[in-house]
DNA sequence: TCATCCAGTTAACAACTGTTCTCTGGATTT
DNA sequence: AAATCCAGAGAACAGTTGTTAACTGGATGA
């Protein structure tokens, strides 16, 4: 039950919105560590000194884009990895489903690839402890299924870190792809497929 | 048989090579985008306007950067995927091999990492350049190997990117681990020998 | 030896940066 | 109704940026 928000604090959000929109607009030809404050308030139309109200810094900002990039998308990955039918239908869903939020949030997806190994301490370690949360959330799934039957938690770990670094990959690849031809995007689609695949196999042969 | 340059170019070629070290160090807290071309020739104490000399724009010294940061590693990775014994020693070979080199180069590697999402795009196009050429290299080598029999080229090369991929994933790794404990990194390299045990098993089994 | 070349210098430019302090006027609270 | 608050504006700061033009002086080739 969120209360209703005066005049004021409303007022603020929407500004606060608009700074965090121009930032990842702006970041689509340059990293965060280039991205000037200026440039920021300038794009939403607002002083500079305005940002002050919002952020400490921009390295504050980019740790509030990892959030609003990732935050909300927890939820979606554990039901992915839950849905317990064929797993091959499974892979397909997963890949369309990567495909899908890259379509919708490409700017987002953009964003973490960047950031990820970029110039900015604070955000490195904002979207890593992220990629550990979704690691271990996949981890959590995957050890429910009757396929882990006598694997270690260190080898689930490790399968969901591949998982997930898998995802990451693909997500970057379907971004490439959104300017090129509907053929180019298949094949990321059926490539990325067969590595799921790929990696699935080796999981149900790992005990052998 | 390199012809022995006179005093003009070979002091040029250490300038330049000044330009490109100078440019690597202050690299390590930021990003190329962010680099500016007087921040790197007070590095090396020349002036600003000697950049010029040397290269067009920052974003041509990076294309330069990625040529020396990979350029020199074809061959590497060739004799490492064609080395033929138990497959075991393979991958532990290997992952010693990328070890040894992120503690050897950690600048290029973070570098390559850093910039292969990067906002400059002629640099994002060298890099994804090479590694397709890394990528095609080892599906050359895998193609030899008794175990590819069957396989389509697609699916090799699709293997390939998949191996090539996850040797980034874990130099990067390896270079987080580079300021933490000989334990931690110990355990990185655990997981990485896993990961790839897993990719190999899986290959095993591709054509079940 | 002498004319040519060219890597690096010097000086200057307009434009940009992050941050400070002071101020304003509408929303909020008393 | 009056007092307080606070998001945003405005002006000014010292310092930075990329790029230009004209130069210097030692290496080079005739």
């Amino acid at each position: 039950m969120s209360h209703t928000l005066g005049i004021r604090q409303a007022q603020k959000q929407k500004t606060r919105q608009a700074l965090l929109d121009a930032a990842l607009g702006l970041l689509e030809e340059q990293s965060l560590s280039s991205l000037g404050l200026r440039e920021v308030t300038r794009a939403v139309g607002v002083a500079p000194t305005a940002f002050y109200r919002h952020f400490r810094s921009i390295a504050d900002l980019g740790v509030a884009l990892v959030e609003e990039a990732l935050g909300s998308l927890h939820p979606m990955i554990r039901t992915t990895v839950a849905t317990t039918d064929d797993s091959d239908q499974r892979i397909q869903r997963a890949v369309e489903l990567i495909a899908g939020h890259v379509s919708e949030y490409p700017a987002h997806v953009r964003f973490i690839a960047r950031e990820r190994h970029g110039g900015v301490q604070p955000v490195r370690e904002a979207i890593r402890d992220q990629l550990a949360r979704f690691a271990e959330e996949v981890r959590a799934e995957l050890a429910k299924d009757a396929e882990s039957e006598g694997w270690s938690d260190d080898d689930l770990l490790m399968l969901a870190h591949l998982y997930v670094d898998q995802m990451l990959i693909t997500a970057s690849l379907f971004l490439e792809a959104m300017e090129a031809t509907e053929e180019d995007r298949e094949h990321v689609e059926q490539v990325a497929t067969r590595q799921m695949r790929l990696i699935s196999i080796g999981r149900h042969h790992w005990l052998d």
